[in-house]
DNA sequence: TTGAAAGCGCTAACAG
DNA sequence: CTGTTAGCGCTTTCAA
């Protein structure tokens, strides 16, 4: 069955399209009998307008791209659910985007986007790509990136002070009594993960402890990888008293490096994760860890992306949230203090 | 900057809008010297067909909706990770739609994906609502379940042997030596679970194991309900030496009530759970569980959506795949044996 | 207060 | 082989 046009409607109420269109639009002035009839048509016929139809005279298509790495980690995922819901009770639906951080899926998704003509962009994923400036500068498609930061690209940003995280991780340990500690980071192209590591390597500094460059390690962010990492690390001459894994995936991993090893945790070893997703608190010890405040960054990003558009060249803005500690069961005083 | 459209193209190129089309989509005969000008100059003015304009001609959006309850949930992240990854290299996007699980939400994502002229949607969210049945006969929008099944629902189903599954875990515990069971399962109008419910006693039946009414008890679908339910169970005079949880949620609840009652699993408390996520290998003990193909369900799943549709009224499929036990370390002997 | 008509960007006959 | 033309379903002047 064809589906019910404004001319259905129209017919059928014995008006023109256009008094529909205004009806249902509450533009121009209907009178409200006419209003009544017409919407009573609308619900008999079930009439659903066209987005595509009105998308394509200029209007919105109340569609948002998500850009992330992979729905299927639990931290994005979380994000994407943030995403939804906001979006969804605005009246915009998403189309999910996961990139596994390969530019070449970036580019191609973007494109795909801009194709669609959605209504925005949001980039939770990393980019070498000035491909994203051109988007935004030459289509007007807002673009609004967060937990990322992408060198060079000119468009909002809601980060968390990753810098801050690390250094509380630090102190954390710091004030349990370590240390000799090390850090596990993923790949070090990944500037949040850079600032983590600067952040828990200066709050050391500052404590008057060095952490030489054999301190951190660097691998993928998953957790075999951590966990292949960590257990290179645990097998060390002077194994570290903790280890600051710059997510929780890679904290996953070195909980089952030290498991495997025999290395109790946090009696024999101090674990502590980065993220605060839902993976850290099924583990056993469960896992102290660094919380990003998730939700409001995501309705920050959101309404910068929704609520101001275009109003001419505005201000690019910057938002950097702060971290907060979850302490849990994962670290505890270093072995014999 | 206005988006450049098929008109500059032509000028450009010197040519009609008709023959640029036809260069694009490969119909008609366009000489070989004329297209390849064409698509220089497509290039040159980063020209990017309008998939709303074409949509509106009839053509399709390449836009697929998806719902599920929860894409935080991770199996439902997971699934949503398989349905994109096999839309995207066919050319489509996804739409994410997280239900909760309530009718409302379901009735209004699919409201929104109709007006969007998606090309198909998946769903692998419960439903009472004979809505998308309306769907369906009314409009022409494709429809599969996948791992759900909706009652009175004419559309293509592709789901895990449920009862074959319980039967699974049910035989691992028996063979084990287990004979005081106990299930946890999520509220029972979920038809997958009462299929698996059905399952586990089954086969116990057979094994001469009678499971009485007050052996599974029902709660709702999380973490922190699972181990509520599940301390109740444990608190029981008649302690169960193994539970059988409808999912990993359930079953990593189950797994914290342990904890914290003292109980040791597997040694005191064997428990399995159903879906093999990605929580499931991350837990201490790791979960034994039954593992369902998504994979594969997935794939077929897109494939009754994108593949065939609309020939004639085909014939409804119900695609039933088999289930996997997956053993890891949470189950064992019962205690005493 | 209402309606006729002109597109939005593209495809699909149908002529040339 | 290429161009003209008529829409797709809707919004939006501009008249009536």
């Amino acid at each position: 069955m064809k589906a019910t046009t404004i001319y259905d409607v129209a017919k059928e109420a014995g008006v023109s399209i256009a008094t529909v269109s205004n009806a249902i639009n509450g533009k121009g002035n209907v009178s409200k009998k006419r209003r009544d009839e017409i919407f009573k048509v609308m619900e008999r016929l079930q009439y659903q307008p066209s987005v595509i139809a009105s998308a394509l005279m200029g209007k919105k298509t109340y569609t948002l791209g998500l850009l992330i790495p992979d729905v299927s980690n639990p931290f994005f995922s979380e994000i994407a659910r943030s995403v939804e819901d906001l979006a969804h009770s605005a009246g915009y639906s998403v189309i999910v985007c996961s990139t596994d951080n390969k530019d070449e899926r970036v580019d191609k998704y973007l494109r795909l986007l801009e194709q669609k003509s959605v209504d925005g962009i949001l980039i939770g994923t990393g980019t070498e790509n000035g491909e994203t400036l051109t988007q935004l500068a030459e289509k007007s498609i807002p673009i609004v990136m967060i937990a990322r930061e992408a060198a060079g690209v000119s468009a909002h940003s809601v980060l968390t002070d990753d810098f801050k995280g690390g250094g509380l991780a630090a102190e954390h340990l710091l004030a349990l009594g370590h240390s000799r500690m090390a850090i596990l980071a993923e790949k070090l192209e990944v500037s949040s993960s850079v600032e983590r590591v600067r952040g828990f390597r200066f709050a050391l500094f500052e404590a008057g402890i060095a952490l030489g460059n054999d301190g951190v390690v660097s691998c993928d962010s998953s957790i075999k990888a951590g966990k292949k990492a960590a257990a290179a690390l645990l097998a060390r001459e002077e194994r570290p008293s903790a280890i600051f894994c710059c997510n929780d995936l890679l904290a996953i991993g070195a909980l089952q490096a030290a498991k495997e090893a025999g290395v109790k945790v946090p009696e024999q070893l101090s674990i502590i994760g980065f993220d605060d997703t839902i993976l850290s608190t099924v583990t056993n010890p469960a896992l102290t860890t660094i919380a990003q405040p998730m939700d409001q960054m995501v309705k920050l990003a959101f309404g910068l992306l929704i609520g101001a558009p275009e109003s001419g060249q505005p201000i690019r803005q910057r938002i950097v949230m702060p971290p907060g500690l979850i302490v849990r069961e994962s670290t505890g005083e270093p072995p014999g203090s």
